[in-house]
DNA sequence: CGGAGTGTTAGTCG
DNA sequence: CCGACTAACACTCC
């Protein structure tokens, strides 16, 4: 499930319970989720806890970080004696014992709290980096997409050298970073753009009007994705509310919100695409 | 059994 | 070196 949104809502929660905690143990039960030297970590205390496009770094006391990339199917569960913390990936694991058999990764801290990192298909990752690693984690990305950095002008000109489909233009996390496929297929639908138009096609003012809907949808993404994630009494409350919201994205064969046409699918780079055939030209 | 899945990257080719 | 394209990663659910 995570894409920015949820990235972003996890780190929020996150952010009010790690710092301050000291690491006494890290178990690594599946060895490709984590890489790094485990025996580093212990007595190490969080300092913070912040978010990079859909990668999280947990900064610590020794001057390393904790980076980490929940991919398609990750959750980070931080579970203390009053309550469960955090999100993604929406399975059973959020209600159901904890380490699952889908738990990858125990952090233990001091206070006997933990943080289970789970991902039931192995793509995600823990890696302990000193500023070096990270720095280079980081420097493959371009700026987040609700940065300010991410003008209309360089919007533009990153398109304009590019001739793949406009809908795989703007997922390539060098052009801007942290726009899975949801939020490309709904910005998409809203700006009235065609995702197979190629992205050098668009004109300024359809690369403008195609990014301020990428930062809509993003923002409403984390604005529901906070709002309904503080409950983790059952998996409907895990799963952030964007999806009753969504405008075209999983929904082959249902209305066009607009126009009312029936929404198609296609694949682009390996992955499903909707669209309106009507709006979007 | 086949296919699809919300993400990224290594490798190949031009 | 850059961009475009494909396969691969590992597992579950339909």
């Amino acid at each position: 499930m995570p894409e920015l949104p949820e990235v972003e809502t996890i780190t929020r929660r996150l952010r009010e319970v790690l710092p301050g905690k000291t690491i006494t143990l890290i178990e690594v039960l599946r060895e490709k989720s984590f890489r790094g030297d485990p025996a580093l970590l212990a007595g190490q205390q969080v300092i913070a806890v912040d978010r990079r496009s859909k990668i999280i770094t947990l900064s610590l006391s020794g001057g390393s970080f904790l980076i980490i990339h929940l991919k398609m199917t990750g959750q980070l569960i931080y579970v203390s004696k009053k309550q469960r913390i955090g999100g993604g990936h929406p399975t059973n694991d959020f209600v159901s014992a904890l380490p699952s058999s889908h738990t990858r990764v125990v952090l233990t801290f001091a206070d006997k709290t933990v943080l289970y990192f789970n991902d039931m298909r192995v793509f995600g990752w823990i890696r302990l980096v000193a500023n070096e690693g990270r720095d280079l984690e980081l420097a493959k990305l371009g700026p987040d997409i609700i940065d300010e950095a991410v003008t209309p002008e360089y919007f533009f000109a990153k398109l304009a050298k590019r001739s793949l489909p406009i809908k795989q233009a703007i997922m390539d996390n060098s052009v801007v970073a942290g726009v899975g496929n949801i939020y490309a297929c709904d910005a998409l639908h809203l700006a009235k753009i065609n995702p197979a138009r190629t992205a050098n096609s668009l004109s300024k003012v359809e690369a403008t009007r195609l990014l301020v809907a990428m930062k809509t949808v993003i923002t409403l993404g984390i604005e529901k994705g906070g709002a309904s994630i503080q409950n983790y009494k059952n998996v409907e409350g895990l799963t952030g509310s964007y999806q009753h919201i969504r405008r075209v994205y999983a929904r082959e064969g249902e209305p066009c919100p607009v126009c009312g046409t029936k929404i198609e699918r296609m694949k682009q780079g390996g992955r499903s695409t909707f669209f309106c055939p009507s709006c979007q030209i």
